[in-house]
DNA sequence: CGGGATCCTTGACGATACTG
DNA sequence: CAGTATCGTCAAGGATCCCG
């Protein structure tokens, strides 16, 4: 991204910004909370460090992050860009298609796009454990454990060691499609395709703290 | 753009489709109504046509544009990237900084941009001929003119042979900064920094036909 | 943890010319 | 008008290692 575009339009103007490669996910990065480099890394995995923090320079010179101590946080102007993030996902919902719908299946991307979405509020004033086993995995990994406190939430990768409340096993593939709401819950346990072991109470209730994604919601086209 | 994000989250999907340079300019010329590939190229004109060629044969691909006979046409998928481009436009009119900013001011393509703008409804029931002189233009064009028929709008770089209506002269950045809502007309023409001349019905509701940017009602930050 | 430095490849893009 | 063809350059970014 050498040149400009060389208009004044201001579509223009958001194109130097945003369109370049990975940035847009940089952005989603940020307007999800996450701060610090190595946070932002879980959720760029395939982006080395270098272009990261090349990136997060460019944001910084364009004013929309602003970068203090080892913490990057939106500026108002990088706030305001929730609203294309945004209107990008529910058209990535609705319309993307086969070729360009990844065909990896990134457990550890899953994972750590869950813990951040669970709603603590909805869940007992206690310390909740879930194991989640997830076979077929791109990156290989299949345990994961949440930790879930009233006051925050922890991904582990190895077991943490406390008892655990809750077992869920499957397929990464199905837990994606239930995240993206492709897939209702509990067609896929009587499908077979998942199993979810613990307290009933707790096992009932699951689908209000155990959010899914923030497109889930959005509609498909009609005849889709 | 040979790789993809690997990654299932909605937003990456549409980041495969939008983020490519060039592409969100030509998916706005194709919101504004262009369907012909000269047309097309006229609104973003610094992009080789080897390159457009080829943007839209990856639009066409991802479902984005429909290519019949010599036209190109958005598809429902492609009509619906209509917020995308919108909320780009206006975090851009917000936001957009001087490194970003184009240093161009290319006459060509703002009036390009005016033409397709014309609301044709609000003018008399006949021919209204508007002469431009426009100094400073990056690209060196200075005379254009703009016939307007209540059936069409024509815009010529050469003289039509009619009769003028309206004259209207000025530098190109005091033009765009009217277009983009950046200065209001009667201040430019007080300021001495635009002279418009011609009956005086016709001049009075200038700014009733002559419409100006969809991104010009956009609100500034407060403060800026 | 939070990056920087280096090397190296590839393909994206600009320029120019040309064709049906 | 509607693109293709060819070519050369440059820089983006992947890989790898390293450092404070």
């Amino acid at each position: 991204m050498t040149t400009t575009y060389g208009q004044f339009c201001p579509v223009a103007m958001a194109s130097e910004v945003l369109t370049e490669r990975w940035t847009p996910l940089v952005v989603r990065e940020l307007l999800c909370g996450s701060t610090r480099f190595n946070d932002l890394r879980r959720g760029v995995p395939l982006m080395s460090p270098a272009l990261l923090s090349k990136r997060l320079k460019t944001l910084e010179r364009v004013g929309v992050v602003d970068h203090v101590g080892s913490e990057y946080h939106l500026t108002e102007a990088g706030r305001e860009l929730w609203p294309v993030i945004e209107s990008m996902g529910i058209w990535g919902q609705r319309w993307a298609r086969g070729d360009v719908i990844a065909k990896h299946f990134d457990a550890s991307l899953l994972m750590w796009d869950i813990h951040r979405n669970v709603d603590t509020a909805a869940l007992p004033d206690r310390r909740v454990v879930v194991h989640f086993h997830l076979r077929g995995s791109s990156d290989g990994k299949s345990h994961f454990w949440l930790v879930l406190e009233p006051s925050a939430v922890d991904l582990c990768l190895t077991d943490p060691g406390h008892d655990v409340d809750v077992e869920v096993a499957g397929h990464v593939e199905t837990m994606i499609d239930y995240w993206m709401g492709r897939r209702d819950l509990l067609g896929a346990v009587k499908a077979g395709d998942l199993a979810i072991a613990g307290p009933r109470l707790l096992v009932r209730e699951l689908p209000t703290w155990f959010t899914r994604s923030p497109f889930a919601p959005v509609p498909l086209p009609v005849g889709a």
